[in-house]
DNA sequence: TACCCGTCGGCAAACGTTTTCCGCGCGCCG
DNA sequence: CGGCGCGCGGAAAACGTTTGCCGACGGGTA
């Protein structure tokens, strides 16, 4: 048993022939070894967890390409939890990753506040990815901020004079940033105060729809959107058809986060893309730095910023 | 140690007011159980596998969303794994799910050879999904030739007269099944053999995109498209744009699978649509009914076909 | 001849549960 | 007062690996 075990863990120890055959013995025998009884005794598994907010979204599922190709290269292997912005799912998952021993954990959180004491008490690798966390852990970012910031200037120089803003739950932290690009554009063109331009919505395209509705039915109607992600762009779009309004020349309308179908609406959104493959590579990268480190080698927790892209198409310009 | 296991299992023996209290002591001493050590004593987990051939696609996020609901009620968690349309992917992942001792795989299988034997002799269920295993196997699929046939139908009905069909890989049941479907039409209509008007792609938009262009410039081209599924119709729609050629204007187009964005392209896309989020549930129920029976009580296995809905919008249509 | 080193494999502990077997104490009933 | 059933808990086996320890063997070296 004891040299089996070594040969099949590639052990210097055992000669290559002696290896060979042992293995070949093995793959006629249809013998696997059981994952579980070897996780029981390494205390480890070689699985990452992906737990994402929003399965729908193909912003994560880029992430989670990127993250995949960093892990099977290094013989990891990606399960994906999804946690549908609800963060008792979350836990639900986060429970399941310790229970389960996997040995590294990328997380969007729900909220900034989405307890992984847990995990960081046991040692397990945690990166945090689109979505900034309370505690210090490493970190994927965007520089959503900014990036809301560049698309809303860009709506007040097409010559849009009171875009309003949806933006995600107030509990998500890429919400509140991209509401603080939206404000400091508005700032910056000194315009009055945009509170009754602003609503809060889920990231969902249903509540995005009726924000948009309740802003247009508003005393003082927008006459364009900065939207803080695509899922919502739907449910705005959805609203605007409705009311026969054509973007890019009755209303302006931007979105964070580019996806596949944006370049075919009527008229080609104009999107605030991410580096969403090159996120997932990061986090695979930032974990990697982690896995087998004593708890009192590990570094200190890093950020990693992105920068954003604005990909002008048709939807904010004005006919 | 006993009587602790037997109380946070809630097993009838133990009193509840003791169970209680044992369980407030295990709150308080934070302690968490070890699934891993329980899987290997029970020799099964409370997970099930999802094993999906491309993440991107919304047909199978809304199975995934189906699944995971029933699992949830019963109390299984349930992993996403994704095989990107490559079958070595497809045999790690399921490589994966046996060592790892799910006690449920549902999988979307690349190719109707894929190799789950390994898993139908350890008595893990399984349920192929979407696409037809030559093994037999539980399945949930739809009526894809039926769908294809109406879609194809309804394009001819419109007064399309040379309607090509890009299609899926040969490997993919599903793929040949729409084809078919198409063939059907044709036949139907008297139709010439249609050999030239046919390509098969590989389900991702690069490849429809290509297949497309090659049929525009073929020396018969194609007056409409039906498309076997909404990722290719994608591609489809980059290279009509790129010719200038507006759906439901210049051209027809049908897709198969719905997709949030469907309606809101520059004509609404018409589509067969699929009851994704109720094939998840059913898959999910039919892993219920086999899971803890023993080998010998095993029901047949059972093969569920569901009904697709042709819904016409704006693209099929001719102005 | 004695010794060392590299390779091999037997033995056993350990990982953290679940579950069976058994014995104890208690209250209840006849 | 004896027997019984119930709730409880101790002891130990089992799940299938990995790994440290140790002894065996063979070939090269002092």
């Amino acid at each position: 048993m004891a040299t089996v075990s070594r040969a099949l863990n590639n052990q210097a120890t055992v000669d290559t022939e002696l290896a060979e055959r042992v293995r070949v013995a093995a793959a006629e025998l249809g013998y696997r070894r059981n994952g579980v009884a070897r996780s029981l005794r390494l205390q480890r598994t070689d699985v990452w967890a992906l737990i994402i907010s929003d399965i729908a979204n193909p912003f994560f599922t880029a992430v989670a390409r990127g993250l995949e190709d960093v892990a099977q290269e290094q013989g990891y292997s990606v399960v994906l939890c999804n946690s549908d912005e609800d963060p008792a799912k979350e836990a639900r998952y986060l429970d399941v990753a310790v229970r389960e021993q996997v040995s590294g954990v990328v997380l969007s959180p729900n909220e900034v506040s989405s307890d992984i004491s847990h995990l960081q008490r046991l040692g397990v690798p945690v990166v945090a990815i689109d979505r900034p966390l309370r505690e210090p852990v490493d970190s994927v970012l965007v520089r959503s901020a900014a990036g809301a910031e560049e698309a809303t200037t860009h709506l007040l120089q097409q010559g849009w004079r009171r875009p309003a803003c949806i933006t995600g739950p107030e509990s998500a932290g890429t919400a509140v940033q991209r509401l603080t690009g939206y404000r400091r554009a508005m700032a910056a063109h000194s315009r009055r105060s945009p509170k009754n331009l602003v609503r809060y919505a889920d990231y969902r395209a249903d509540r995005a729809g009726l924000a948009a509705a309740d802003l247009l039915d508003g005393r003082y109607p927008p006459d364009s959107f900065f939207v803080a992600n695509s899922e919502m762009a739907l449910g705005v779009l959805e609203e605007l058809r409705h009311r026969r309004l054509v973007p890019g020349r009755d209303v302006g309308l931007v979105a964070f986060d580019d996806a596949p179908w944006t370049q075919f609406t009527e008229r080609p959104l104009t999107v605030v893309a991410q580096p969403a493959y090159e996120m997932g590579v990061l986090a695979g990268r930032l974990l990697l730095d982690r896995i087998g480190v004593p708890l009192d080698a590990q570094p200190a927790a890093r950020t990693r910023r992105l920068r954003t892209e604005l990909v002008v198409r048709g939807s904010s310009l004005r006919d």
